[in-house]
DNA sequence: AGGCGAAATTAGAACGATTCAAATCCACTC
DNA sequence: GAGTGGATTTGAATCGTTCTAATTTCGCCT
């Protein structure tokens, strides 16, 4: 019996009150199953929405509350499938709390990333979640999301000071200790002349990576080349241009490499073969994230897993639990990664 | 000069108003640009504006109006690269439209996409772009999204019948045209005896894609043995175990297979190697998609694109084109894919 | 019949913007 | 100095909901 009229006027609260004779407030309280109603009231004012077609309007409703029930994301490139697992994360957890995600997509311009979030600022989100892009002042983002609103940091520090009232939480992953790790593995394998390969260096999180494979490198007594370093776009295609660089040092050409991240370490072993060398036979490859690829990879990567998916989950909650308690101490969280080894860190032939 | 208050309760035009001795409705004209308010007037609202660090409340604003700056994008699978892509492309051209983007996944399940349209409709969004889950009924995705909301269809046709007074639009791939560019590709290269591989037949996609081979094999007047139609799970291990069976009929062995995906293409290249032959040397091969791999491998692999992210665009204009012509006949786009020659191609040796 | 308290309902003012009709202002002209 | 007309400004209603304070209803007791 339930018929829709196929077109129409938009139904609202009084609609359904005049529909069977009874008050908006009523209504309301209905809808909100609120037990101040009859039961029989309310059975009533249940089949007339029903039939009706009625949909509730939470802008209006959060515009009286002064609530929200939307978070804004914005990610520096949504592409990634590393983030794309991310935003699923951060969806799932933010949906179950019956919220609703507001996407923007900074493509890692901090330009853009302004303009995004002054456009979703606009639309009132009870908090946002952000993946900086690399260049992403701390002054800039503060004044465009404005004090009022919280905001959980993803993956990578602001650039510049944050004013103390300002006080974001964060979520971070352990980047030094996993390039560390990697860095270990590598020299357990037998190899010495170990390069660090691809990111930017003022890039936080390149930053970090690169700390730990320096202290693993240490630690381990052995002595790093200038020409190890070779700097690229986290992409695929800027590594593999950039693969030929490790060779062309005066001094010993490196055995192995520690990749900023999966992208670029694929893109190193493409590199390789167009200076006579083969990932995971004369060549040992790390990257960090564990993308999908990464396992389907020839030869499979030897990478860092980082659950993306269950970091945005973890974002998502970090959010939430800041709008039941905005007053809370900031906090930070450093979430662990972990080795996982393949193929392509092979041992030294 | 420009301080903001750390911390306080929200900005409203009654601020502004109040600030610097104007009434609402003044601020408001200001607000949009009016040309109906002075110059000196203008400046000065400008500036307690600014002073005040005024944000706009688009809800409120959308409340009175009766519009909408959203719309609502409703994918299968986010983490899955090529929805991802997609995704970013919608994103992309709605947020230079000047809508914001609300996200909702359903995990290719129907019930959770039920779910969460129905979360999302009561935001309110303009329209709705939904890559449908496999098992999604369109009587259920109706129900959920009601009449008045203009929906975009992409990727994939809904089960049952949709009631003809809701016209939808839809984006759809051109499968049969790609196969039929693939397999005149390969005959191009000389090739006579060509398979096609992988894929389900029941699956809709996989019926379109062996139309456009048998088509382009018909068109040239080269006959099909029965064993070079083989099927399998579009995965890579599946496709890299059922390899074999090309080479086990009576008659003449194929020396090229258009493949259902770059995923099948992929194993296939694997499984040549295990029955003597050579990807990309003695035996030809393409795919279809076109994802990041596809570039990567060795041989790297000829295939279809489907530029995802331009798709994503496409489908963002054609709900903007929609909300800008409600009573515009509904339409169909099937998207042409590009075929993109690479290695995998080789001529009949 | 009158009174009382609990249960159920409702009127009406918000929320923060837009909009229309009406009110003001301000040179100028005659 | 009244009249005119264009340029500005504004009061008040409105969008669809929530919420407070009040009002109505009703069963039950004396």
């Amino acid at each position: 019996m339930e018929s829709q009229t196929p077109v129409g006027r938009k139904i609202t609260l009084n609609d359904i009150a005049a529909g069977c004779g009874v008050s908006r407030a009523t209504v309301s309280l209905v809808l909100r199953g609120s037990p101040l109603v009859n039961k029989v009231t309310r059975a009533r004012v249940e089949e007339e929405l029903r039939r009706q077609g009625y949909v509730y309007n939470r802008a209006a409703a959060n515009l009286r509350r002064r609530t929200s029930s939307s978070v804004a994301l914005v990610i520096n490139e949504l592409a990634n499938p590393f983030f794309a697992e991310f935003a699923a994360g951060v969806d799932d957890a933010l949906g179950t709390a019956g919220f609703v995600t507001l996407l923007g997509s900074s493509g890692d311009s901090a330009e853009r990333e302004h303009a995004v979030l002054g456009s979703l600022i606009e639309h009132g989100p009870g908090g946002i979640i952000l993946s900086p892009a690399e260049d992403s002042e701390a002054r800039k983002v503060l004044a465009a999301v404005g004090t009022h609103t919280p905001v959980v940091l993803f993956n990578r520090e602001l650039g510049g000071e944050l004013p103390e009232y300002a006080h974001w939480d964060r979520l971070m992953l352990d980047n030094e200790r996993g390039a560390r790790q990697a860095t270990e593995h590598l020299i357990s394998q037998g190899h010495r002349h170990i390069a660090f390969f691809g990111g930017h260096d003022h890039a936080s999180s390149t930053r970090e990576r690169h700390a730990g494979y320096t202290q693993a490198m240490n630690a381990a007594g052995l002595a790093i080349e200038s020409h190890w370093r070779v700097q690229s776009t986290p992409t695929r295609m800027d590594a593999a241009r950039a693969a030929g660089a490790l060779f062309e040092g005066s001094g010993a050409a490196p055995t192995a490499a520690v990749c900023y991240n999966d992208a670029v370490a694929l893109g190193l072993m493409l590199g390789l073969h167009q200076h006579g060398r083969q990932a995971g036979r004369d060549f040992a490859v790390t990257g960090f994230d564990d993308i999908a690829e990464a396992s389907m990879s020839m030869p499979s990567l030897t990478t860092l897993t980082t659950a993306p998916r269950a970091r945005g989950r973890q974002a998502a909650d970090m959010l939430l639990a800041r709008l039941r308690d905005p007053q809370a101490p900031s906090g930070t969280i450093i979430a662990p990664v972990e080795l996982v080894v393949r193929e392509s860190s092979c041992p030294l032939s």
